[in-house]
DNA sequence: CGATTTAGTTAGCATAGCTAACTATATTCT
DNA sequence: AGAATATAGTTAGCTATGCTAACTAAATCG
């Protein structure tokens, strides 16, 4: 019988793994940051164009639904987005809602920002050997799904 | 004139573990951050706490190159810090370095806010079956040191 | 048709990044 | 020794991003 305790029943063990993922975390996105700023669109900014760009058209709840963030918040994000002309309001059927778009600036920025901080990345993976490669392929995939659980 | 381009030696194989690793990392934070807001403490604060409570009191200019900030960020970080009494500043010999030390009160509130913490990322790895699990503790070891050769 | 719900914005606050410019202390060099 | 330089931190001021509360406008419900 899988004994399925969901409360505070984790294992010392599993708080140190949760520990190190989110101390890495952390300084993974302060490393990345650096050229992130290199594109002159901040990390909210490109995150939430990466949404649009990969996901397609979407309006402000949704937008601020999948970037865990408030509407003002998503709302102020965006305003900062259509002023650098990277995305595109459109009015809907329904006049509450606005349809958020990636214009053709929009997704030429967001790759080239997206090829230069996931490269620095992808170059220190690259000094790993095999083996840590796989395994962090492996890792790579889990990781959004635990993300989700949260 | 600082063109610090990198060598594009990744492959795309490599370059989408990034990019899954990136995403998840925002993410993961994103959810978290709903936490840590409970102990009335910012997240940089945070960080910067558990740099003093784990690894012993430092100087400013090294908390900042810890956590990757410049100094006049990590001052406003510390000052932030001292104001709530949870670190300390203390006069060293050199008498333009100060000693950072976390109060005994500093050390609580950080175990508490990152058992919060790390509980609800503890309980989405419970959720994971056992293969998963270990596969994720190996990583979590692996992870730091591929921040460290970003 | 009025009341309520829903979507988004605006206003106002706080944290946290940064650079530039300043102070104070140490060190180095003539 | 004294001047010049280097180093550690702070202060000031800008931007970006979080939030809640309060507002507007549109849709829906009774």
């Amino acid at each position: 019988m899988t004994d399925v305790k969901q409360k505070s029943v984790a294992s010392a063990e599993l708080l140190q793994t949760a520990d190190k993922l989110h101390s890495a975390a952390i300084h993974l996105l302060r490393r990345l940051r650096v050229r992130d700023r290199e594109s002159g669109v901040g990390p909210a900014q490109l995150s939430a164009l990466s949404v649009l760009v990969f996901g397609g058209p979407s309006t402000l709840g949704e937008l601020a639904g999948a970037e865990h963030v408030r509407p003002p918040t998503m709302s102020r994000v965006v305003s900062g987005l259509t002023a650098a002309g990277l995305v595109r309001r459109e009015a809907t059927e329904d006049g509450r809602r606005v349809r958020l778009v990636a214009t053709v600036k929009g997704t030429k920025i967001l790759w080239e920002g997206r090829k230069r901080r996931v490269e620095s990345l992808a170059n220190a993976l690259a000094a790993l050997d095999e083996t840590e490669q796989g395994r962090l392929r492996e890792l790579a995939e889990l990781l959004p799904e635990i993300v989700h659980k949260i």
